[in-house]
DNA sequence: TAGCAAATGCAAACCATTTGTATTTAGAAC
DNA sequence: GTTCTAAATACAAATGGTTTGCATTTGCTA
């Protein structure tokens, strides 16, 4: 994403153009992981970026707010971890020998949303779906097998 | 569950039997809903049980480690929360407005892993689902409809 | 360019959870 | 029943991710 768009992107959300809200943005748009505000906070340090972390903390919280940024949290992590937020509907799969996280773009629960939502009365909004398993390396370095 | 059954289940699972643990499982076992450990403290000492809290999340440990009890990592909960396992595959439902927690005992997902592990390689072993919106009283309250 | 609200840095607080260690207890062996 | 040992517990302190209070700085509007 170009510097002038990502900028747009944070003033049209009515916040402050500021560097590490760039950055981070930026950051994130670029990175193919999911990524912990820690981990954020020491790529940024990594380069030559002084942020506090509590800043990292903040920002966050405003994008994530503003809806630049998702906040997820995985099973198994105990910190929160965020993506660029594309707009693009996607569920996880976790490797649970590597702990890899694959976002998976495809969603088999369209349908079955309405069924529930005639059972339960509900009016339902969104969803979450995390796939655990072990990725074919994994397979070949742990031995394992289906069974 | 009576009394005996549970100290068999606990020795079964290679534990020793300890007033704590059938406390927490009975506790578990009858609770309609999810509990952080927290809430089992609170729970136990309002039955007069004095318990440490960090004997709570020991004993946490231990049923987890022997599927006497399932934790589960909510969306939107910061503490971890217990079930009783029954050994009956759910997911869950969470209100976004009065934030009950719904098991529903029903699995659409079944064909999709096997499609899924064919498009990834991965072996799957299991998944877990959360559904999010609004219960019937919440929508009156809070006057939400359907768009 | 000034003024003000928003953003940041820093230190401290917070809260769920974990850990170290001394003490107690369950259950196996006698 | 008594003894012995590993496992369980209490208590206090540590940990780790996250949040907050407050003084200072910065971006944006007028």
């Amino acid at each position: 994403m170009k510097k002038q768009k990502l900028i747009d992107k944070i003033m049209n959300a009515g916040l402050k153009n500021t560097k590490y809200r760039v950055y981070i943005i930026d950051l994130l748009s670029k990175s193919e992981r999911l990524m912990s505000a820690q981990d954020i906070y020491l790529e940024l340090m990594k380069k030559k970026v002084n942020i506090n972390l509590s800043t990292v903390y903040r920002t966050l919280d405003k994008l994530v707010e503003t809806e630049i940024v998702n906040r997820v949290q995985m099973e198994r992590e105990k910190q929160a971890l965020f993506e660029y937020n594309r707009n693009i509907h996607h569920h996880f799969l976790t490797c649970l020998g590597c702990n890899k996280i694959i976002p998976i773009y495809e969603c088999p629960l369209k349908d079955y949303e309405i069924k529930l939502e005639k059972e339960t009365g509900f009016i339902l909004t969104g969803h979450r779906v995390e796939f655990f398993g072990y990725c074919k390396e994994c397979q070949t370095k742990l031995d394992i097998q289906k069974k």
